[in-house]
DNA sequence: AAAAGCTATTGATAAAACTTATTAAGTATA
DNA sequence: TATACTTAATAAGTTTTATCAATAGCTTTT
């Protein structure tokens, strides 16, 4: 048995098929297939049920498949060891980041870490947290930026900010002669909200649901961005809550429509999270000292209190 | 990188000596050379300082092995994960057993076992505690039987029964004329103990430790078995303590100077223990069933008090 | 019935892992 | 200091193995 023929069965198991595993790994078809049937002699059992279409794992080779990834995964951590010991942070890193991040949080360190470890082939892909909770346990992502807490027991966290919401409410809106607002003040009825699967649209019913019940489906208007939201707001149809990074590049006429809460503000705790195997750990470091020191300059929050980003806390 | 040449690297780093290691691992001196040399220039690191008699590991090296092993064991599960499957048992299986347990508890079970699953090749070594946990640490036991709790978080437990400690005390001695004997009874200093090195011993020390301060190196006679110190105390030398299973085939006149504890009785704790990386599972599984199995007639106490069989509770 | 999509098989080749024999380097011994 | 002894590295040759290109064989689709 050797750790390549593992790699095989880990890529026909992905894909179901022989021929795209053999293009992922860089062989040839009939390579795969002898190598697999090469270890499947050699255990004496069958990994994969071939008589189904598209291939399936067997019993066994479910098990196998995960003890597998297991192994792969700690002969990778091998060249994380030599890399530390050489003080080289460098290679391929995957990156998987939340839509409502992206948009802000990205140009603020991406040229000071590209600057600073050229070495590293940073791959960043805008993923909702759904898709980034199953990446990073299946090892297609390295680590990502998401909102906090999702007690995954697989996955870590590393707090890089605390984020605010800031109320933005157009002159017509019943709140808008307030000066800050609070929790209370809000009706998840009159709120222009994100369109379903963005974690931050879930933050904001959460928000809501601890001051009122309400009625699952009984939206008005729902957009992709915040941009939308706020045109939709300056036209009457309601108020809505922006992440306070998304406030810092709207204009100045709309900027007097923003309200901030009553301390303790709510926010979102925005962290860097990767596989609880902590592989490539010196780069998962790198980027989190980058962010912390970019960030520390624009957004500096204490007295706040943390909503949570995960769908349907309390209605299942 | 092989799962080959790590296993090659560990031997090495293991004896210390090319030669050796290769013999170990069935291959030439020559082989282990090339395969550690070619490893070393594909990760473009040292992992042996060959010039040091005899040869060492570097600081890489070191923690290279540490994840060596760790890729090597989890290699292994993968014939266990078959072998599950198949409902195969069977192998070779290195169990250790201390000293105090090994004469009467082996022949109880021994047979039985091996009877129920004959493809198991058992090896047992007699070891002290102390060699029991290096090697189940390192990989050379796979299981052992040993007195508990021992506080390793490497280790895992599992209870086998628990097992009283009888009074032997001669006709000369201030106890004879009591029946049943109390803790507070006991003196360290005209009890007659094992060797050092026995935990036996040690759960004794702890037990008397708790009425009275002793001095550590203030005993008078010592010997590596209970055969002797009953005799030793049959001289009217003192008294001693022995295991419950101990005093089963002790002669009939002999046996009517066994005192038992008021209840609840002090007693050793023993366990089948093994790494907590769960490897061969379905052995350890199937030696628990038995030994249990066979257990449950012989001895029967609940009303116990378990004393620690680790050494220098209190003292350091 | 033909075409397409997949995996297994075959035969050839280059790479590799391994062995035996030898050498080199260092250490202990006379 | 010379000599024997250990031990790892090197050299040369053999066997094994991983891989590829080509193709056969089986199923499903058209």
């Amino acid at each position: 048995m050797t750790i390549t023929q593992l790699r095989y069965v880990l890529a026909v198991a992905e894909h179901q098929n022989f021929t795209k595993a053999a293009e992922k790994t860089f062989v040839t078809q009939p390579t795969l297939s002898m190598q697999i049937q090469k270890l499947e002699e050699e255990l004496d059992i069958l990994i994969f049920d071939r008589s189904k279409k598209p291939i399936e794992l067997t019993e066994v080779g479910r098990k196998l498949v995960q003890q597998a990834r297991n192994i792969v995964n700690e002969s990778e951590r091998i060249q994380d060891i030599v890399d530390q010991q050489k003080g080289f942070i460098g290679g391929e890193f995957k990156l998987g980041v939340i839509p409502t991040v992206m948009p802000t949080l990205l140009p603020m360190f991406l040229n000071n870490f590209i600057k600073k470890y050229p070495k590293v082939k940073l791959k960043i892909e805008e993923l909702t947290t759904e898709a980034i909770i199953e990446r990073l346990q299946d090892g297609h992502l390295d680590a990502a930026i998401a909102a906090t807490p999702l007690q995954n027991e697989n996955i870590k966290e590393r707090v890089l900010y605390y984020e605010p919401f800031v109320g933005y409410i157009p002159p017509s809106h019943r709140l808008n002669q307030k000066g800050k607002i609070d929790i209370s003040d809000l009706d998840i009825d009159d709120m222009l909200l994100l369109e379903d699967g963005h974690c931050f649209r879930d933050g904001i019913v959460n928000l809501c649901k601890t001051q009122k019940s309400y009625d699952d489906d009984h939206f008005q208007l729902e957009s992709g961005s915040f941009e939308t939201l706020v045109k939709l707001s300056n036209e009457g149809l309601g108020m809505t809550l922006l992440p306070y990074l998304h406030t810092l590049d709207i204009n100045e006429k709309e900027k007097r429509n923003l309200h901030y809460f009553n301390e303790p503000s709510p926010a979102r705790e925005v962290s860097l999270i990767f596989h609880k195997s902590e592989l490539k750990m010196q780069i998962i470091e790198a980027l989190h000292t980058t962010i912390a020191g970019v960030i520390k300059g624009a957004i500096t929050f204490q007295n706040v209190q943390i909503i949570s980003p995960l769908p349907k806390i309390k209605s299942d």
